[in-house]
DNA sequence: TACCGCCTGTAATGTTATTGTAATGTTTGA
DNA sequence: TCAAACATTACAATAACATTACAGGCGGTA
């Protein structure tokens, strides 16, 4: 899922957005109500976080422009004003759901979830499958039939992507944004060579590849 | 935990009647505001999960009668009604969250409990079992096997909130904010120090190891 | 108040697993 | 048959985790 985290106190963005990670989210984050207004106009998000309380532009304001520009992404709104009043008034300007400070992590992560899967029911899978192969993402653990598979983080964040997007070409580009997070050609071979190590561990062992080389256009992941 | 589910849809009643129940808790019905009053009057519940429109007394006014009497149990509001302004009534009549009807089973427990949560943090069980390894929250006693265990509290708390989650992956910010509460990244290895702890004391001096490193990703406790 | 012991977090140090790189080999299609 | 695309392997750097020792804080006791 991607979400957007709009919220000037730095520290507290960054410990949102490694736990929204961990979680297995993609998260971004802009300082400022403008400059969220800005990155949620223009990239699509599942959800936005937005702190009520901002420099430049405050969270509610925020919110109010973007439900002008007919913008219905989901968001939750983050306050330090818990009564009723304030609540009210987060909603009337757009929000959707309305998270008081201090709160617990889980309890973001879990509204987030909430939101997201309103709009998209199964957006947030916690068990992905693809032909005898599963991969279940809260245990973190991989199956071919019977059979348990140990895999290191990189090849379970590659096996992770290519099931969320089985029977499809995924690309080169695409996997190094999403599983690298590297937003340039590193002019190696990392990807040949991590697709190398997943194939060792899921396909060779057993009688049919899963893992297609696609010539010229990337990998497909298929029964 | 104790739920009381005011609803006059006999079947939907059942529905998440029976949901509830599979996932531990125990639930009444009453069919409709009064009658509902009455009981959330006579008997301790942790959360009321009301339906908004019924026969002769309402949903709403059902809540406002409630907080009139100062009881706080939480309250949870199903409404087919989803407008900003249907929900800032539901609020402002004294419900604590709001639901959406048509929603997922999985949504209405999590929020139930979210909401059990924020007035009592476990109002849940009192004895966690792990393979062979046990823990009375009640006595704050451990046994593996026959063998007491002598734990600190820190260490306590640490090996219940991995027992919670046997057989997931325990991320290290989500140990942060349960067993230390800590909602920033301290920057220091106080994590990895009771880890160590934790295992020299249930893992080092039996022949199987419970609790396993997923690197990368955090711990997992797992027979 | 002074003393003692236990609990906890920090920091230094040691260990191991994981990752990217680069060299080399193999397949594919024009 | 050749070049480009892809596959495999080995290795060294490094990041992640484990362990140990230590010191401050806190509560209890005299």
């Amino acid at each position: 899922m991607r979400i957007l985290i709009v919220e000037d106190d730095r520290e507290a963005a960054n410990y949102i957005r490694k736990g929204l990670r961990e979680s297995g989210h993609v998260a971004d984050h802009a300082a400022d109500g403008e400059e969220g207004l800005e990155m949620a106009r223009a990239a699509e998000y599942d959800v936005l976080v937005v702190d009520r309380m901002m420099p430049r532009m405050d969270g509610l304001t925020m919110v109010a422009a973007l439900r002008g520009d007919n913008i219905r992404t989901p968001v939750l709104i983050l306050s330090a004003l818990g009564e009723v009043d304030d609540r009210v008034e987060g909603l009337k300007a757009g929000g959707d759901d309305y998270l008081v400070k201090p709160y617990a992590f889980a309890e973001l992560l879990a509204r987030v979830e909430a939101l997201a899967r309103r709009r998209d029911p199964d957006a947030v899978k916690t068990r992905l499958v693809v032909g005898d192969l599963e991969m279940d993402l809260l245990a973190r653990k991989v199956l071919r039939g019977e059979e348990e598979i140990l895999l290191q983080p990189r090849e379970f964040r590659l096996l992770e992507f290519l099931m969320k997007h089985s029977g499809q070409v995924v690309t080169r580009t695409m996997l190094l944004e999403k599983v690298w997070d590297y937003h340039f050609d590193p002019q190696t071979n990392v990807i040949d060579v991590h697709i190398s190590r997943l194939r060792s561990k899921i396909d060779k062992p057993f009688p049919r590849a899963l893992l297609h080389t696609v010539r010229g256009a990337g990998y497909r992941l298929q029964a």
